[in-house]
DNA sequence: TAAACAAGTTTATTTTATAAACCAAAAATA
DNA sequence: TATTTTTGGTTTATAAAATAAACTTGTTTA
């Protein structure tokens, strides 16, 4: 059978690739918002798909307040797709 | 976000269930070959799925040789179709 | 009869996911 | 204005998982 990738099987990896496909960016607490992940959890996690190339961050401050932004990048969204064809085997659709 | 079933969001596990929604039954060596795993990895992830009651695990010779089979419960069934509806807000199907 | 094989199981190791603890700065509050 | 709380994270520690390596029991084969 065809092996899952398995920086994108995993709940919260997946969750957050699964909400950038569909933005153009979103920022830390939002991803945090919708996922419930914890902020220490989602930091790691943010750190694995960044450094796989899948998404960029991007650190800026807005006013006083520094802010996380993260967008997928062309690499992971082929990344997902694959990934999504490879769970069909297992799923049946 | 849904929580997926963390039982089944395991490749291997995943696999095996897979399996089993489309046969009446498999046996260990059937599941090794296609999935491709190791006998110990096997041999472990089919304990967790039968602890969870997920699949039935029956144990006899066949002549001489020992065959280990098995087959989805009504449970397990119930349980891999929950895992695919909540993987759907996932992967947007 | 010794070596190799079959069908697994048990145990140990490596990865992972996750949470807990921490940090710096800003905002709120007493 | 001093102190507490909140915000937006990172780093470190722990618990859980996946996986492989080693082992077992019995069988077949050379």
């Amino acid at each position: 059978m065809k092996e899952l990738n398995a920086l994108l099987h995993s709940q919260l990896r997946l969750a957050v690739m699964s909400i950038l496909m569909n933005v153009a960016d979103a920022d830390f607490v939002y991803i945090k918002g919708i996922t419930g992940a914890t902020a220490g959890n989602l930091s790691v996690q943010l750190d694995k798909l960044s450094s796989a190339g899948y998404i960029e961050v991007k650190k800026e401050f807005v006013g006083k307040k520094p802010r996380t932004t993260c967008a997928i990048t062309t690499l992971g969204r082929e990344a997902f797709c694959e990934y999504v064809e490879a769970l069909k085997e297992y799923i049946k659709l």
